[in-house]
Parts: structure tokens; C-alpha cells; sequence
DNA sequence: CACATATATATGGTTATGCGAATATAATGG
DNA sequence: CCATTATATTCGCATAACCATATATATGTG
């Protein structure tokens, strides 16, 4: 994991509003983080590409739907300032009216187990 | 302070040098910066002009030096994720190389009184 | 004032980044 | 097999970011 790197990754908005998303409700399928978001999906869906190739997300299919997860691979800075920039982010908008627009679509089978 | 903004700022190598010397040194002045890092003095100057009007970094004449030090207005997520990318870069390449090659060439009139 | 040092800014070119629109792949259900 | 839903990828373009070079400003010194 490059510093700067991780860095870049979290530098667009679009990326640290799905972030900030996923920190705040755990797993969630792209679905989810389009609608509550509201941009279109093959841009949710690009981004979300950077982050999973950059190694900040994890995902994983599960019938016709993909749940993005942050990674469990992160060193402790990184992990740190994740948070610390969803600390940051989650009052102000864009990121606090996604979290108010956020509704479940589907379950991810670790929460049904 | 935009949240995605300070991790603009921080995602540029050359910038987040600055930051890890600025915040494992203290106080430096521009030339100082300019020897440890290695990189001509226009380039540094115009990445420590972004950091200083994105409030990351304050900066205060002394003579014919400026001394620029980590901003003391920032806000704690912001100094959290700051030395969680200081932390995570620190050990490796290039940065470990500009702490090595640091030496003082200017004395701040704060380690002065 | 002339000169040296420290720092900043302007200019022009190149590359990287993000976007919308269209299309492709994968799974699911009749 | 066809249709539907979910997700990913490709393409062409616009813009932003970074760089090197040259030049400008400010301070200190003789």
C-alpha cells in the first residue's frame, strides 16, 4: 500500500462519498451506493473498480448482486485515516444527505447468518 | 476545510515530502525543504503555496527565510489523518531518505528564544 | 546602489483524471 | 432460450494537475 497512493484513491469525492458509505453501513451491494448517492451506476461502478484495485475494498459476489466492504488487509494508518476522514466528511454534505438517502435494497448473507 | 480537498493535497508525493518532514522536524524554511528533498526550489515552493491556501500549512517570514510549519488551525480529523499519512510514510522510500538527508540551515527565532 | 541569497510566480507543454454515452458480461426467472 | 436485473468496461473528450524553464520579488550586505 503506497501512501500517496491511498491517498489519490480518497482525494475524489465520488470515492469518499462510497467510503464514507461503507464505513458508516458496512457491507453494501453497488445498488445501494447508487441510489443513495444518486450519480449513475457506471460511475459508481468505475470508481469502485480504482478502490478495489487500489486494495481499500474488498468484493464479493453473491447471486446477481456485488458487496463492496473495506479491505480487512489495511495496515493501521491506513485503517486511521479512513476513519478519520469519514469523521471529517460525514457531517457536511454531499456525504450527510447520502447516509439520510440510504435504504437497503439487499442482504448480504453475512448478515442473514 | 474540504474533506476531499485536504486529501488532494496530501495525495501529491512531492507534497505529502513536505508534510512528513514539516511534522517530524517542526518549523523549516523553504531551501530547507529544497536540500533535504532534493527536488528544484520552484517546484517546492509552488506545492508548499498549495498547502499554505489550502490551510494546511502556515507560513511566517524571518529575514530573507520563510519558515513554514503545519497549519494550528486544523481540525482534529484532519491532524489525525495528517500523521496517519506521516506514520505510514515515514519507513519507506523516498521519505525516509529526505529525514536522513535533513540538516538544519536556518534557525527559527521559536527554537531561538 | 550593486550584488548575493531566498523565495515566488508566470508560461507553455505533457500527462493524468474524470465524465457521459454506449455497450458488454453475468446471474436469475419465466 | 429470452427477458430482466445487476454490474462492468470501452471510447472519445474535456479539464485539471504537474513539470521544467525563465523570470520576478524581497531581503540582506558591502
Amino acid at each position: 500500500m503506497e501512501t500517496d497512493a491511498l491517498f489519490k484513491l480518497i482525494s475524489d469525492q465520488t470515492r469518499l462519498r462510497c467510503l464514507v458509505l461503507l464505513i458508516a453501513k458496512g457491507e453494501l451491494c453497488v445498488c445501494e451506493l447508487v441510489e443513495a448517492i444518486g450519480d449513475s451506476q457506471p460511475k459508481i461502478s468505475r470508481h469502485l473498480a480504482l478502490l478495489r484495485d487500489g486494495g481499500v475494498v474488498d468484493a464479493r459476489r453473491q447471486g446477481q448482486w456485488i458487496f463492496y466492504r473495506l479491505s480487512g488487509a489495511l495496515p493501521v494508518w491506513a485503517t486511521t485515516a479512513l476513519h478519520a476522514a469519514a469523521d471529517g466528511a460525514a457531517k457536511s454534505p454531499p456525504y450527510a444527505g447520502d447516509a439520510k438517502r440510504f435504504r437497503r435494497l439487499a442482504e448480504p448473507a453475512s448478515l442473514v447468518a
